[in-house]
DNA sequence: AGGTTGTTGATACTCCTTATCAGCAACCCA
DNA sequence: TGGGTTGCTGATAAGGAGTATCAACAACCT
């Protein structure tokens, strides 16, 4: 696998997140804990996960890991989705992606330049959806939030040219 | 008798004359306002998609309209969300489905049972979630909300075994 | 160490969507 | 109202994403 000092410094903004193998084996001790067994393949790409700075593709995992066969990668990627441990991200144009996920209720805050993500935790929009839901008969039971705008590093200047980011 | 998004989706070669014409013909419109030719390729995919009592996916209109090509099916559906006359709907699940748009910024308030939708519009909380957005240094200029819940006919009863949709 | 059985990897396959391109028809204009 | 221009269509092929299959492998338990 490709991890390299570059990877782990992009990754994201400054979430308090411990460093990425401490994240490895959380997740793997989590799977075993849940019955799953702790294979290389399964370490692998939840480590390029864990390296990826911001929402990834399975395909980006596949490149990344041409070790691990493409059928395992989706495998895995979605064992972390059911199992709680990743999430789903939407970019704006539509697009599915995956990004580990700190545990509790949250949403994404999307960079639309760069593409990083930040965790939005804390949502109190929840009891006014609620509200607004059972206003027309609606038992509301769940809401999927994305947020997108600009970071500080791609906030544009007042008037001049855009900086531009890899997405 | 009145024409039900079923019997148009059974109907194979008839000719559907649902009651939502004016909403057909005002989508033609807006689309000849914007240089698009008035087709009955388009008109049928619109029709189509007026009959439907809830988010549809292409398949269905496919399904609905063997006599339209099903590349021109999905270059219609494709055409009227680009021009903001439809929207996408993204379930629960993942799995994005089309829906007729109504105009103006608006949320979609999903029933996990039956699959039927309403607009939930009169959005208050994009400016909280500006300010949470701005509170990590984003500048938000965007986002996605789909509410999901039960509607009144699926609400199910204080203990008993709950209703299903078709979904 | 050895057996059980969950996992893997290569491949074929399905599903959904788009590209291609010749022929058609909507629209404009005389 | 006819006739030309050109956007649109339909059939097909192609593309991309994700999954089913299944023999071989390896993680785990004892």
């Amino acid at each position: 696998m490709t991890m390299t000092a570059d990877d782990i410094r992009h990754q994201g903004h400054d979430h308090p997140r411990p460093r990425s193998a401490a994240v490895v084996d959380d997740i793997v001790a989590e799977l075993a804990r849940q019955g799953y067994r702790a294979t290389e393949p399964r370490r692998l790409v939840i480590s390029a996960a864990a390296a990826q700075g911001r929402p990834f593709t399975a395909e980006e995992v596949c490149a990344a890991l041409p070790c691990v066969g493409r059928a395992t990668v989706f495998r895995v990627l979605r064992l972390l989705v059911d199992t709680s441990q990743m999430c789903r991200v939407l970019r704006e144009d539509g697009e599915m992606r995956y990004r580990l996920s700190s545990a509790g209720h949250h949403h994404h805050l999307l960079c639309i330049a760069c593409g990083a993500a930040v965790d939005l935790s804390g949502c109190d929009v929840e009891n006014r959806l609620r509200e607004a839901a059972s206003a027309v008969g609606f038992r509301m039971s769940g809401h999927w939030l994305e947020v997108y705008g600009r970071c500080v590093d791609c906030t544009p200047p007042p008037d001049g040219d855009h900086q531009t980011g890899d997405q």
